[in-house]
DNA sequence: GAAATCACCTAGCGACGCGAGGGTTCGCCA
DNA sequence: TGGCGAACCCTCGCGTCGCTAGGTGATTTC
């Protein structure tokens, strides 16, 4: 059997990044997004739902994305997310940030 | 003025990998390894006092680090700390577990 | 001798992700 | 046809973590 993905638990604050990410190049619900993080990350992320719904109602409650009922493409309800603009600009913002994070701290693990 | 340290406040759970990673490389006290993390990340990373010392208890309780009362070099008296042979593994064990984190999530930034 | 620096510690708070639970609707197939 | 599993949504309570804000005391510097 494969390799079980991890939780998303040793990154937190990532997660919205990943979200605004995974908006940014489509619309989707919910349960579409936890599989195309774990998809696109080669099985490594796994979203749990106890996380993912939360960060969601947090993500719109910022007007960054936008939620609204509609159908999935296997016709069923769903809550379809769309990023919004400021959406994309919080996107570009975390997106720096971590990457200047992740950085320093390689810095750090590199140093002597 | 030069650039403002981050808080570390994004990503929890890679301090104590920070501060394994410094005592890795010498006994250090609580108030060095703060200035090792923050010269080697390039005046980048700030920890944060009211995190750094919980932190060491953490350490320390779970057998990764040992503590015990000495001097410093400016003849001060402090917690010297010294990394234990299950905290090198720890570091191990942590590096490669960011190193995986941090490349899965690279993997969702740049998919499409 | 006052102020700044070095050095340690704690209590309480807010944020986050998780586990566990509960719920509905659809499609499949025995 | 009726049962079951998958797709989909949500919430509550918990543990962990870093931060803020406060406090202590010793040593150097002016």
């Amino acid at each position: 059997m494969g390799r079980k993905p991890q939780k998303n638990d040793s990154l937190p604050g990532s997660l919205d990044m990943l979200i605004l990410r995974t908006l940014s190049l489509r619309d989707l619900h919910g349960y579409g997004i936890v599989q195309f993080i774990q998809q696109s990350s080669d099985n490594e992320l796994l979203v749990e739902e106890g996380s993912l719904y939360p960060a969601l109602q947090r993500l719109e409650l910022n007007g960054w994305i936008d939620g609204a009922w509609g159908v999935t493409s296997n016709n069923r309800r769903a809550r379809i997310y769309k990023i919004t603009t400021t959406g994309r600009k919080q996107l570009a913002v975390e997106s720096r940030k971590y990457a200047k994070l992740t950085l320093a701290i390689a810095r750090v693990m590199g140093a002597e």
